[in-house]
DNA sequence: GCTACAAGCTGTAGTAACTACAGGATCAAG
DNA sequence: CTTGATCCTGTAGTTACTACAGCTTGTAGC
């Protein structure tokens, strides 16, 4: 054993191919404070056991799902304070409110794509309406989207 | 008439007002090529037409449901270039089948929300379900939504 | 016509949430 | 014991806004 690694640790590239996540994002996440600071090797290495990854995930997958960091800082820290049931449902609640709006605005946008496209299909009319079909007020709603990521490249 | 503005003009403040879009937006729309330069007053004051509304809305509706700067800028410029129906048909199949991800994307969050909520709201256990269900993979997706933004004040 | 004061102008800086890169150290295989 | 992959740190760049400072313009009331 030359380096303190033990069985089962990871690193932080193995971390971030077994959470399908980008290397550096981790690290941001570190020093966010949304990750604690892991353990080390010798030589000044990250060692992550199996629980890093779960919360690693969870993030993620939050941020994917629309939660802000700080929302899913505050989720974070419901279940790091052993889990206050009501606080969850109030954020899932409040969450679920706008996925609905969202899906209702898309399931919209889908039928004037669809006719748009059937339309350009049909017949090849020069007159293309599409920026006044989709500039319709199609309901008011606050959005809650987290920044576009790119393709997720590991390196 | 001491500023050259005519009736159905719309200064900055106003178009945000009718858009309900951050004043700062526009202008950065501006900047960034996705709404043409609007004629001035003479102390140079940008004057909007309705079509700058239409525009505009379009913009930050798309934002809202997941486009990129860029694809709205795509989908503008089908419309700017008189509609070649032929394009319009590509890209609006093309963001069709984006859509229906998102949608299907949404509809799981909806579910895994409104079980974890229904969980929480049934059972005050000490144990809340919503860390394991979200750090359960629930299959891959490239994520493509935009960058969460502010709660949309006015000012 | 004069005076407030709101609203607009420009340029620039700040923010969120990453993502990439440079230049060096470490680790594991051969 | 060397070599190439991986990791380290700090810093800079990216996207899509958002805010601010300092000045100019527009307009309502007197």
């Amino acid at each position: 054993m030359t380096s303190g690694l033990n069985q089962g640790d990871l690193r932080r590239g193995e971390l971030a191919r077994e959470a399908d996540c980008n290397l550096e994002t981790i690290r941001y996440y570190e020093t966010i404070g949304l990750i604690p600071h892991p353990p080390r090797s010798e030589g000044r290495h990250r060692l992550y056991g199996r629980a890093h990854i779960n919360r690693l995930r969870f993030i993620l997958r939050g941020r994917e799902l629309g939660f802000s960091i700080d929302e899913i800082r505050a989720l974070l820290a419901i279940e790091d304070s052993g889990g206050a049931c009501s606080d969850v449902y109030a954020l899932t609640t409040q969450h679920l409110v706008q996925v609905k709006r969202k899906i209702a605005d898309l399931r919209r946008l889908e039928r004037i794509l669809a006719s748009t496209a059937a339309a350009c299909a049909r017949d090849a009319s020069p007159e293309c309406p599409i920026i006044e079909a989709l500039s319709a007020r199609m309901g008011t709603q606050k959005p809650t989207m987290p920044r576009r990521r790119g393709a997720r490249s590991r390196q």
